[in-house]
Parts: structure tokens; sequence; C-alpha cells
DNA sequence: GTCTATAGCTGGATAGAC
DNA sequence: GTCTATCCAGCTATAGAC
């Protein structure tokens, strides 16, 4: 066995613990919350100790922004992967759903941009700043064309279409439905949708 | 000056002390939240020590379940001050717009329910839990009337609906806009309650 | 690179003087 | 009731042995 594929083999672990630290992370989030989650949490998860931890991500800070970076990464990969027969309405539809799916079995599409001091810390990250961007450019570019095709509209400002998107994704309401409805995972969905692109007013597409 | 009256001046010295705390608590629940906000926070604020505070309320957990009663009771006596000639939809309408220019004021209309953490810590604060159940009844109400009005959609769960709205005033789509955009508190209002209503999608009402 | 042990700090809560 | 001073738990991060 050659020194390289040693080396490779070692980096190959090395990859697959990170994941798992990743993943860890990812779940501690979504049950407790950045402010919350501590590194023994990680570390006990996943079986080893917390200088372990840190030989692998230098503070919490950082193992929290490579957790989002993969989330991200993760949500454009879903974006790409639909396929061009989608208009953009119906991408972003997919999109949303997708993530109101993710986190009904109990996972995290994004971090829900609960607070400010959150925020912050990661619009330092500029690696993971830079995904944001890319992946809020397109999803805009979608938002003006389903506006010009007449799907979304017109009549809002792009802004205000984008964002309430993204607040659609961390809705709480999807928490409270599973916890306190009898609604199953797919009407729960569907009824998110709908209150999300026809609102709550009865109303009729154009 | 009798004994009485000494007494109830001092009385009344002690409740207005306490509002000023309970103001000063909303404010830094409404900028760093419940995790982030500390006792010291508080007195700080307020020109007090840390045990002066503490003779006012027995602990962190107590302090802001006063400060989230307060809050709810403003906003039933929001909604209670609403004239009869409001349809069921209009009231509601109007209480979310109330709480939506309360958030861009700065201010706090409810607790985003942010954590599961704080959420089962008001859970087991029964005085709070009462008022809510009062308000969530209230709600329940208007929104059924207005399905039967054909106001709101009665496609809809009522659940769905009622989580929805209670979403919308926790929207941070409220504050990316405030921040991000150069749009004015009414434009905000006024979009923010399109959406909830209307969704995204272009329509027309029925 | 992994662990045990611990430094250093922060924040909730309190003792005890006045 | 108010303060100063402090306790104690829990957290991030690291030193140092193996």
């Amino acid at each position: 066995m050659s020194i390289f594929s040693k080396l490779n083999f070692k980096d190959q672990a090395f990859r697959l613990r990170e994941d798992a630290i990743l993943d860890a992370t990812t779940t501690i989030l979504a049950s407790k919350g950045f402010d919350l989650m501590t590194m023994d949490d990680v570390a006990n998860q996943i079986g080893i100790s917390k200088p372990s931890l840190y030989k692998h991500f230098k503070s919490k800070e950082d193992l929290v922004g490579a957790a989002m970076i993969r989330l991200i990464d993760g949500a454009t990969a879903q974006l790409d992967s639909l396929p061009d027969t989608f208009t953009p309405k119906e991408k972003l539809s997919a999109l949303l759903e997708w993530a109101l799916r993710v986190r009904l079995g109990g996972g995290l599409p994004f971090l829900p941009s609960t607070s400010n001091a959150v925020r912050e810390m990661l619009m330092r990250n500029l690696k993971y700043v830079g995904r944001v961007i890319k992946l809020n450019g397109q999803l805009e570019k979608l938002v003006v064309k389903a506006q010009k095709d007449g799907d979304l509209d017109a009549g809002l400002h792009p802004d205000v279409i984008l964002y309430s998107y993204y607040a659609r994704s961390c809705d709480p309401a999807v928490e409270y439905l599973q916890k306190f409805s009898k609604m199953d995972t797919d009407t729960i969905v569907e009824n998110m949708l709908r209150v999300c692109f026809q609102g709550l007013e009865k109303t009729t597409k154009t």
C-alpha cells in the first residue's frame, strides 16, 4: 500500500467524520437553536471529546458556519435539480415544498433567521455570504420572471415577495400544525403552500 | 397625611417602577431575544441594581412571563377597542396591522415563538397560558365567522389560518424590508397585509 | 490526534451590610 | 428595599499527557 493511498484513506476518514459532525450540528441546531447548542452536545452526540471537535472546527462560530454552508449548498443543489420544464413559479413552489418537507422530517433546510446576533455572526463568514448571495440572485431572477409571466403578483415589490418567500420556509406555523393539529405531513405541506401563494382570503386565480 | 395614603403612595411608586422594569424588559427582548437578554441588561437600563430587580421578580423566567402577560393584555385591549361595525375579517386585519406597526416602531407585540425552550417556559406560566387561551378563543371565533362570511378561505382548516395569522405578526420579512429596502412604514404594512390575505400569486377576490 | 483536566468568563441568583 | 460583593453552574476554548 502506497503512502498516497494511506493518506487518501486518512483524508477520507477525516472527511467522513467531518460530515458526521456537521450532521450532528444540524440536528441539534434544528431542535435547540444556536444559543442553546453547546459544543459538548455536538461532541457527545457523535462520541468524541470536545478537544477533538476543536481539531476540526476552531470555534463554535466556525462550526455553525460550515453547517450553514452545507445547508445552503443543499438548497442550491435542490433548485438546480429541478427540471427545466418547470416555470419559475413552479420552481419556487417546488423548492419551498422541499424545505417544508425537510423541516417536517425534523431536519433544517436553512437556519431560521431568529436572532440579530446569529445573523450578524453569519454575515461575518465570507464563504457563507457568498453562497447566500448566489442563491439569492437565482431566486430573485425566478421571482421577477414569474411576475412577468403573470404567475406572481406584479404589484408587489420583488423584495416583498422574496423576503416573504424566505419567511415561509421558516414559518413557525408548520411546527404548530405538526404538534397541535392531527394533520399529516402531506396535508400540512399542501395547506402551507396554498396559504403562501393564495393567502388567507377566498380567492380565484386570474 | 395618614398612614394609608403613605402606603398607597409607596405602593404606587412600586407599581410605577415595576412598569418601568417591564418596559425595559420588553425593549431588550425585542432587540436581543430571550436567550441573550441578561438580568444585568434590564437592571442597568433603568439604573437599579440586580438584587433590586430580584425584589420585584423572583427569576428571569418570572420577569419575562410578566412582560409577556402585559403584551397579551395589550393585544386583547387592542382587539376589544375595535368598533363593532368591523367585520370579523376586518378585525383580524386591523389587529395584524397594529402588531406590524408596533414592531416597525421597535416594539414587540408578542414574543416571537422562536425557540422550543422559551415556548415551554411560557407554557409553565399558568397566568400567561390563561390569557393566551382567552385571546386564542376570540381569534378563532373571528376566523370561523370570517370563513362563513366568505371573507376567508373556507377550504382551509381554521388552525391553518390561525397559526399562519400568528406567524405573520412575527414575520421576519418585516425586519428585512425595514433594514434592506427603502420602503417606508406604511408601504411595508400595506404590502405585508396584502401578502398575508392575498398571497404571492396574482389573484382577484371572488 | 485523542483524551482528561482545567482555565477563564459569563450570567442567574443571593448574602449581608446599611 | 437598596446596594456591594460574591457564589455557583455552565459554557467556550485550551494545556498538556499519551
